[in-house]
DNA sequence: GTCTATAATTAGATAGAC
DNA sequence: GTCTATCTAATTATAGAC
C-alpha cells in the first residue's frame, strides 16, 4: 500500500467509526475519543484529518449521501421501463438501502430534530436538491394516476418515513416484537408493505 | 398556593424543561444544568426531585405516555361509531397530537435508535402494551376490509412514522420547504394525506 | 425546598514530540 | 502520519448551608 492509500484507509476507518457513533448517540452525545478508539487511532489524529467535530460530521454526511446516490442510480435499461415499473424498482431499492445503511436515517433524523447549522448545511447541499428531484418524479406519478394526488411534501415525508421506520428503530422492533429487521425475509415483506400502501391504488389493465 | 402545590409546580417546570431538552438534544446531549436553568432553578434541585438523569428521563417519558393516553381516549359516543368512522377520528386525533406534542416522538425516536436500558424500560412499560392494542384494532380493520392486509408490525411502524414525520422533522420541513408545520392548515392537510394513503382503499357504499 | 460549593470525570481542541 | 501531553471548559452527582 502506498502512503496515499494508507492515508485514505485511515481516514475511511475514522469516517466509518464516526458514522456509527453519530448515528447511535447524536452529535453532542458522540465523543471524538470514542470514535478514534473504535477506528484504532488516538483522538489527536481526528483533528488532523477532519479539523474538528463539525468537520467530521459533515464529512460523514457527505459520505452517506454520495453512497445513497450511487446505490439509487438507475441503469439505462431501467430508466426506459414504464413509470409504474420504474417506481416499483426504485422503491425496493430504497427500502433495501434503508435496511443496509440505517446510519443514514439515524444521523439525519437526529440532526433534523436539532435545527442546527449543520442541518442548514445538509439541507442546502443534499436535502433540497434531492427533494426537488423527488417532487418532479412524484408529480409525474400523480399525472399518470400512479400516486395519490396529495401535497407532495406530505407524500415525501410519509413515504420516506414509512420506508425507513423499522430500520431506523431496529432496536425497538426487536425488543417489542422480537423481529430482526436485517432478515432478508423481513426486508422483502416490508418493501411489499410499503408498495401496497403507497402504490397499490393504481392497477394496470 | 399550598406547599404541596408549590412542590408539584416546581417538579412540573423541571419536567417540561426536561421534555424539551431531551427532545432537542437526546439523552447524552441534554445537560441537567441547562434543564434546571430553563426551569428557573439551580441544578442541584433536579437531584432532589428526580434522583439522577435517568430518573428524570423516565419521569419525562411517563408524563408523555400518560398525556398521550388521555388525549387519545375515545368518548363513549365515539366508541359506538362504525369502524371506518372511528378510525378516521382516531387518525385525526393522533396527527393532531403529533403536531401539538412533537417532543414525544422526538424523545422516543432518539431513544429507540440508541438501544439503551431506558428503551427496554419504555418498551416493557408503554410500547409493548400500546402496540398490542394497536394490533387488535388493526386486525379488526383488516377483517372489515378497511385496512390493507399487510403484516401488522409493518403497518404500525409505517403508519405512526407517516403521521409523525413532518412534526418530528419540523426544522427540516421549514428549512427545505418553507412550511411551518404548526399551521392549522398544514396539520389538517397532513391528516387528510395520511388518511388518503392508509384508509382510502375502502369506500363505503 | 432550594441553593452553593465542590469532587471526580470527561469533553474538544491543539501544541509539540517523534 | 501518528501519538502524547495538556489546557480549558463542561459534565453529573452529592454534601452541606440556609
Amino acid at each position: 500500500m502506498t502512503r496515499d492509500e494508507q492515508k485514505a484507509a485511515t481516514r475511511l476507518r475514522i469516517l466509518q467509526s464516526a458514522l456509527n457513533t453519530f448515528a447511535e448517540r447524536g452529535f453532542e452525545g458522540a465523543g471524538i475519543r470514542q470514535i478514534a478508539s473504535d477506528a484504532g487511532v488516538k483522538h489527536g489524529l481526528v483533528g488532523y484529518y477532519f479539523k474538528d467535530k463539525d468537520g467530521l460530521w459533515k464529512a460523514a454526511v457527505e459520505f452517506l449521501f454520495e453512497r445513497l446516490h450511487e446505490k439509487m442510480q438507475m441503469s439505462p435499461h431501467e430508466s426506459e421501463l414504464p413509470a409504474h415499473e420504474r417506481s416499483k424498482i426504485w422503491l425496493r431499492r430504497y427500502v433495501r438501502y434503508c435496511a443496509q445503511h440505517p446510519a443514514h436515517a439515524r444521523i439525519m433524523v437526529q440532526e433534523s430534530i436539532r435545527d442546527s447549522g449543520r442541518l442548514r448545511w445538509a439541507v442546502r447541499k443534499f436535502i433540497k436538491p434531492d427533494h426537488e428531484l423527488l417532487k418532479q418524479s412524484f408529480e409525474r406519478l400523480v399525472a399518470d394516476g400512479i400516486a395519490l394526488d396529495i401535497p407532495y411534501h406530505s407524500y415525501i415525508y410519509m413515504f420516506t418515513a414509512a420506508a425507513q421506520s423499522p430500520f431506523l428503530l431496529a432496536a425497538e422492533v426487536r425488543q417489542a416484537h422480537g423481529i430482526n429487521v436485517t432478515d432478508e425475509a423481513f426486508i422483502e415483506a416490508h418493501a411489499d408493505a410499503v408498495h401496497a400502501v403507497f402504490f397499490s391504488h393504481w392497477h394496470p389493465v
